[in-house]
DNA sequence: CATGAATGAGTGTTCATTCAT
DNA sequence: TATGAATGAACACTCATTCAT
């Protein structure tokens, strides 16, 4: 009776390190020597359960994704409108050690994926559409509810989507500048504007 | 009797070259090889030129930043207030090729700095402070000439800056969904609501 | 209680399958894997039921060498002489897929026994004093019959099978040329050569 | 001014070391490790001079054939016919310690040859068509000259070539039996037969 | 008896770096 | 000053082997 091992389990439990490795070192320091040392096996066991390098990239991101895609809907559940769309903006900014850390994680896939263009498995390994989609329902949610300010949902999503990478990538070039209590205040600022009533309050 | 090189001269014709493989190629097929073939040169003088392979790529985009220095103030030359802060955002999109090579480039180097955390040379190496500032100037002149809508000018820059780098981003991540047309016309949108005049535009 | 298994049974049963492998895709392609795959076992049976995966190779040969002569007893019984011979020398030649398959499979350990000198299984290793010995036995029988020309059988034998060995040889490695209508041709002259009656055909 | 290096010389002194190599430990043997061992060099230079190891591999094999040939157009200069036939057929049979070696060498790549069908490179990689050819021309040229006997040329010469492979590939698996001695014997035989004159000798 | 998880050495290849010329 | 020969460590990947279950 063999071993009794969940691939899926195992497989997990070794994306966990590779998370670890890239979200600290990198995807460049990510060899598969390293990844091995950080899951504590040998790197033949990663060849066990991953096709290749890139299978093992690829899972990881994955995984990050579908978990990113949970917890939004743990967050988010019975909010709508503006204050689901406030709780999403922030929960997206690396406002504490572990988004950093996802954020660190996910930047080196943009990168990579706009050195080497699209990989076949592109489709899966961009948060964006999945992020604006998301903001663009709930801006139109928001409106609907007299709660958001006009416009195009989708171009208030585009713009609220670029105002969290944009911030998020600043916070990890300059946390000094970008500090997480200015990353908040910076998106209530805009969330304010999107907002019906209070969008006077910076105007004056 | 050694030949008269300007060695100033002669690194900044070897970095042209550095530029050109990595805006086309890409940071990771900047090979010394490959750079030494672009230049023209054995790979043997860019030993001599530079301390090592860091020092290349350091290098190439410290030059990058002055290039992109002078064009700002070429751009703004006689430009003031609003009109001032529309060129220079407009200016920091990837809204030909040139310029989608130059943001290709430079991402290359914030995946890196966050990676790697900032280097002895970090303050050369990022263009957002150098930006952000510019930025913030040209909102609270616009202020001052009544142009543009109240707050803090560097939060509004920080935000704008966030903008160019977020759309910037996804520009290079999704070129379909994130069109020049469409950075234009959401970075219109944004530049709109900063103007005292047209800021209720959008509102209702 | 253990299952009652049959060791020498369940060793031909995957010495089968071996054999399958190596002809199909070469010795190179014989990993463990991918002839426990071909077995339909897991890869730890091939190590229960021998040594290594030398052990597996020397073994497949010494089957294949025994039923190499097995076949040998069947096609010649009730043959003498010089048809004995020309059926013997005829058998021998990769004239068919599967004799074809047998050729290239004993040349990948003809080409190990070179390289790696004679191991200590070397007597079963060869079929060549096998057959060199019954092409001499025929050899002498025809000259006894009066139906082979004369000469020492052994030195007669053994330029049997250089043609032999050397026409297979040929045929793999140059099908086009020596095609197998061409082996046939090529012996039958050869066996002409020794016959008594016919040996002047070709001379004139 | 750069270290003077020929690089066809150095190639040529890098591939000895190649030959040396596979004739002594055989072709699967030969890494990059080793071959750089036995060069005295490094890995590294191997990667210098040659594009990847089947280049090595390909150059090695194509230098050897081109030697061969050259020391065929030595030793076969002012003869025609029957000895010219004669001295061929015994040069290419390994009847001293480098041409044993030289044999080894070859029997690699017809080995691998045949495992992994023929390579882009198969018209260079084959002695076999040069040799037959050969062969074919002098017993013609014989025949003319009423030395050797009737029959198709190329018949002949196929016939000879297997002859001297066979024999060859048996000297080396069986040196006790097959010895340089025997290996000249029965060559001689072969070749008497061929002869006008004397094919009558062995027969009675 | 049988499994397949785990190991780690070995493969070809790439590449930054050094340095004699 | 400039060359490119040479080094050797690092890479992803393969695979025979061991062994707990």
């Amino acid at each position: 009776m063999p071993k009794n091992v969940d691939h899926e389990q195992r497989r997990e439990e070794l994306l966990a390190a590779v998370w670890a490795v890239i979200a600290r070192d990198g995807l460049e320091k990510a060899t598969i020597r390293s990844l091995a040392k950080e899951t504590g096996w040998s790197s033949g066991v990663l060849a066990h359960y991953f096709a290749d390098k890139d299978d093992i990239l690829a899972s990881a991101l994955r995984l990050a994704l579908e978990r990113i895609e949970e917890r939004w809907d743990e967050k988010l559940a019975g909010l709508t409108g503006l204050a689901a769309l406030r709780e999403l903006v922030l929960d997206n900014l690396p406002l504490d050690d572990d988004r950093e850390q996802e954020t660190r994680f996910l930047m080196n896939y943009w990168s990579r994926s706009i050195r080497q263009g699209p990989s076949e498995d592109e489709h899966t390994w961009r948060r964006g559409p999945l992020l604006v989609d998301r903001l663009a329902a709930l801006v139109a949610e928001g409106q609907e509810a007299g709660e958001v300010v006009g416009g195009d949902p989708n171009d208030l999503a585009e713009r609220l989507l670029a105002l969290i990478d944009g911030l998020s990538l600043h916070a990890l070039l300059d946390p000094q500048r970008v500090t997480r209590e200015r990353q908040v205040a910076l998106a209530e600022q805009e969330l304010g504007r999107l907002s019906v009533g209070q969008s006077q309050g910076e105007r004056r």
